[in-house]
Order: C-alpha cells, then structure tokens, then sequence
DNA sequence: TTCACCCGATCGATCGATCGGTAGAGTCGC
DNA sequence: GCGACTCTACCGATCGATCGATCGGGTGAA
C-alpha cells in the first residue's frame, strides 16, 4: 500500500475530530480513538495500518494492546460511540403532531451528521468491516431510528397531514439525504450545522407533500 | 485478515452483478472486472486481496497481472465505467422547462443508482482508494453533474417555479437521496427502479417547492 | 514457429498481534 | 526514612501470515 494521501474529495470533506460533549475520551484511549477516527474516516478501517494509527498518537503499535485487544475493537467502540449518539438525538426529539414530530427528527438527524462528520461517516461506511456480531447492536439502533420514522410518516398518512402513497420510499429518501451531509458538510461553508438541519427538515415536510 | 464473511446489511443490499448494457466485459478481463465489481462493493478495495479476487473468477493471481498493471487499475476502470455511464444517462435527460427537465436528471440518476447497484457503491465508496491522478477524471464527471443539477435550479428559482433561499443545499439534498438508493436497493423489493426513481423525482421536485 | 494466454513458485514488504522486559509512581512493613 | 514490592503504562524486538507483484516457463491454436 501506498503512504501518498488519497483524493481527498472522495470520501469526506471535514478533517477537524469533533465528538459529542458527553463522550469523554481521556488518557490514551481517547488519544487512540480521536485519532483512529480521524484515519478510518479518511483512508477506512483496511486502509490503516496499526503502525500508522500508533504514529499519529504518538505511541508504539504495541501501547495500543495495552488499550485495545484488537484493531477491530477499536472500530466497534467508534461505531458503537457513533450510533448511540445518533439514536439518543433521534429519541430525544419531540413534536405534539406528525408534521412537528418529522420537522424535529429530521432537524436532530441531519445536525448529528453535520455536527459530527467523521464519526457519522465512521459509524455508516465502515460498520461492514465489524464482524456480524460486533456490528449487531449498531444495526438494530439504525433499524429503531428507520422505524421511528416510518411510524412517523405513517401517522401522517393515517391523519391526512401527509400526502404519500406509502412511508418506505420517503424513509429510505428523507434519511439517505440526511446522511450524505457528513460525507460533504466542512468548518467555512457559508451554512451553519442548525440552518442546514432546519432547510432539510422543511424539504423533508415538503417531500412528504405536508402543507406548509 | 478474516475470512468469514462481513456484515452484508452494514454495506449494501445487492448482490447480483449487473452492468449498463452498453457495456461488453468479453474475456478473462471482464471476468476479472465482474468479480472485483462484487467483491469490491461488498469488502471495499483494501478489504479485497488480489487471491480472493482471482479465486473468484478461477484464475490465478498472477494471471490478474496479463490483464491490468496493478490492483488499483482494475478499481480505476469500474469507477470509470461507473461514471461515465451515470454522467451518460444525466446529460441525456431532457425537459423543455426547469420542472420537466429537474424530473428527467432526477429520474435519470435516480434510476441509475437502482440499475446498477454494485457499480455506484464502488464508484461512489472507492473513489477514495486512488490515487489523485487515477480518480481526477472521475471528480471531473462528479462536479459536472453536480453543476448541472445546480443550473436547474438556478433557472427554476429565476423563473419562480422553484421555491428555493438558494440552490446549493436543494442540490446536496436531491443527490443524496439518490446516491442513497445504491445502498438498500434489491432485487425482490415491491418497487421497480423505474417506480423509485419516479416517486424520488416527484419528492425532488417538492422539495424545490414546484407547482405539482 | 509464433503468439496470446495462463500458471507455479517465489520475491521483499507489510500486515496484525505477541512477547519479555523497563521506567516510574504509589504502597507496604519496619 | 528506606528498601522491597506491586501496579500501570509503555516499548523494542519479533512472530507467522498475508500482502501486491514478479519471473520464467508451460500450453494450445494459428
């Protein structure tokens, strides 16, 4: 494998480590997980070697087996870091009314992945590299998220507030937009995390034919 | 490295090599592009060895090198073909107004990415595997197409058909739902690709708050 | 005889992971 | 106060396996 850096521009746009506030990683677990996730979010989990992870922490490949008992570990704890976050947001956002309560989880889906790139990109582009049961519990938190919002929808149908055939296509398109945020979103864009989220929450009302 | 089998679900959904038919892969060397068109879309480049490859289209490894210089050029063609194929189908849709021709780009990119699965995660996915060089040309097709949906909108917005502050985060958002489709899309779904990329159109063109 | 195609054997490099052992801070009996 | 002990964190050296790639040679049709 070649040192040179890849292009760039093909996988993700940020490069700044930013984590939820209420993960805390101190010591030099946390010094290997900030930098694994900045490597597995640029190059992927095959791409990194352990000798280059230990590098950018600045510690020799055999400290990180004093932390970790496996490099996929290491990946399974970002992953699982990742979804949490993700799901948390998602449960935690309200609304008295399917048009309220879409317009709050969408606004909370797509901050999560403008406000934490790597770690959305981490978690959904290198969650094949776990092994099926190391991968099993981030799957079932992002099934409870598309659930969520197909019951959503579906209540919207029910109500009349929503004009759609049936709630599938408009889960897999209101969610698959919301997740390309953090393959592209950066620091310096002229939009900020909550103006993005709140835009994409409107086109999702729109796209689920709400009257506005 | 494993060799168990990974997470299918954390990755994509499809699983049948298909290919535009525009497209003839004759010989040892289609085999060899057809093969690594699965495995690479289901492992990624670097999760993909050069044996596992050629065992897959029962050839040695050494005879991978009569047919490309190195692995990486064999990525280098399936993100070309992937490319120049969903750029063909882009510029070919038409519409004598912002609203007709926005439904035909979507459409059109939409039903590439549900047509030919395999292609568009290992284009979209991998790029990031090349080198600068090798994966230029691809940026190139990638931001000419982006441009192209964005001149849509700008009309549609100048002519006001569209309801839109600006056209840069409607663009993020109706390539991104559709990039999405790679992902989940498979065969047995009670959706045709034509229906998915009929019923993206008609949410692509809410979301730019059209007349409909 | 030529030529396209393919393969067995093997190259040096790098992979993830393991081992015995060191340095330093804290703790104990005395 | 002081040596002996323990514990945590770390590292140099190296393991067997596998990596991408190379080379000389074999095989069959023209």
């Amino acid at each position: 494998m070649t040192n040179d850096r890849s292009a760039a521009e093909g996988r993700i746009a940020a490069s700044e480590v930013r984590l939820p506030p209420h993960v805390l990683l101190e010591g030099t677990s946390g010094r290997i997980l900030r930098a694994a996730l900045l490597l597995f979010a640029e190059r992927g989990f095959h791409g990194t070697s352990i000798r280059e992870l230990a590098l950018a922490c600045e510690i020799r490949s055999a400290t990180l087996y004093a932390h970790f008992p496996t490099k996929e570990h290491i990946l399974a704890e970002l992953v699982r870091i990742g979804h949490e976050a993700h799901h948390a947001q998602l449960m935690a956002a309200h609304g008295p009314d399917p048009v309220s309560h879409l317009r709050a989880v969408v606004r909370a889906h797509v901050l999560s992945h403008a406000s934490y790139p790597l770690l959305a990109v981490v978690a959904n582009n290198e969650l094949h590299a776990l092994s099926p049961d190391m991968a099993s519990q981030a799957l079932l938190l992002r099934a409870d998220g598309r659930q969520l919002l197909t019951d959503i929808l579906n209540r919207g149908i029910a109500a009349g507030v929503f004009d759609l055939d049936d709630a599938f296509l408009a889960v897999t398109a209101i969610s698959g937009m919301g997740m390309r945020v953090a393959s592209w979103y950066e620091d310096g864009l002229p939009y900020s995390p909550e103006e993005i989220a709140d835009t994409y929450a409107t086109y999702a009302l729109r796209l689920a034919g709400a009257d506005l």
